[in-house]
DNA sequence: GGACACATGTAATACGTTACATGATTTT
DNA sequence: AAAATCATGTAACGTATTACATGTGTCC
């Protein structure tokens, strides 16, 4: 009954609710073709989560009845689909609305530690990367538009908004770089 | 030798390379002080991994001298200066550069198995959070201002940054909710 | 000198990852 | 029919979390 799924738990209830009723393997491909691969849908990860959820009543599992393979097909039960609401709903904590993880954001606190060469390196090197992943997001975005679920390109927009405000941020790092104002960062000793 | 540190243990390498000696307490702090706790910086965290890293030659510690505390400091060895240098520098992989995870827009991508009026109450929830998290961001970097620091200025920005993209982005999804254009998205049976 | 926060850990637990093993289906 | 791929798992491993245990300075 109580018991709040985690995010990788809330997620894969909400790929059954969205879905409707499919396997562990079905399941394991959606995290597998996310553009952003927070998961890697592994099948250790996978397998053994949804028969969690079975035990907590939250799935249940049929045999696969009327077809070639002979796993498991997973769907919400009442308590699942609650759960996924209590998971979906306000209120919303501030690890969810609060400012989001970012490897790219955690690496450039350190950068006082690298020489001045390599700072510039540092911050060429991402915005390359941020080139290529703006291109690949827009291609998603295309892609979504062909589709006709509007939370899929809602999604995509999303992603695309991250990375854009994450090349402007860039774009300040680079021009701060540039001036030497900030009086030569020092790189302190081991 | 080889090996790449995770995203804790580079972040603790560069904790330690940027403070100087200092003891695992102190790295804990660092993590629970952080505004954007991506860890928990707890002990069971942070004391076993600075013992690994000393196992591996990144770290050495010496007994507190002189001093009141029984604890051990913490420094980086020559090895470990190099493993951070390889963790932060190019090249920068699609998990450090790609789209970063955003625990809102995985839920959001959800939304379609809520009832249209949980849907709005989803979106302002996340808008009310927002505005909290964007004055908490601004607070932070106003006091990032006053320290000399320009690493933490931009760090702060950068935070800033991407509160003020999801904002966007989050009126972007009000507007579409608001529109009934997309032909009411149904909710799928369990 | 008792209370309380500070500081240093350890233990139990849970969970995600990689790698492996195996059977079924499709392709060539 | 052999090879390749799809699909369903299991096992070992590493590591982060919470909770607990303990010692040590500080403050009334």
């Amino acid at each position: 009954m109580a018991g709040v799924p985690s995010e990788l738990e809330g997620a894969v209830l909400g790929i059954v609710a969205r879905e409707g009723p499919c396997t562990a393997y079905a399941v394991r491909k959606r995290f597998q073709a996310s553009p952003s691969p927070q998961w890697s849908g592994s099948a250790g990860a996978i397998y053994p989560l949804v028969e969690r959820l079975v035990e907590r009543g939250w799935l249940r599992s049929r045999a696969q009845t009327s077809d070639r393979r002979k796993g498991r097909l997973y769907s919400l039960t009442p308590a699942g689909r609650s759960r996924l609401t209590a998971w979906l709903a306000p209120p919303l904590g501030p690890e969810v609305t609060g400012v989001p993880p970012d490897p790219l954001r955690t690496r450039l606190s350190f950068l006082a530690v690298l020489p001045a060469a390599a700072r510039r390196a540092f911050v060429e090197e991402a915005l390359a990367g941020n080139r290529a992943a703006l291109q690949a997001a827009r291609a998603d975005l295309r892609e979504a538009r062909k589709g006709p679920d509007p939370w899929r390109r809602l999604v995509a927009r999303g992603a695309l908004a991250a990375l854009r405000a994450r090349k402007g941020w860039l774009e300040v790092v680079r021009r701060s770089l540039a001036r030497p104002k900030p009086k030569s960062p020092r790189t302190p000793k081991s």
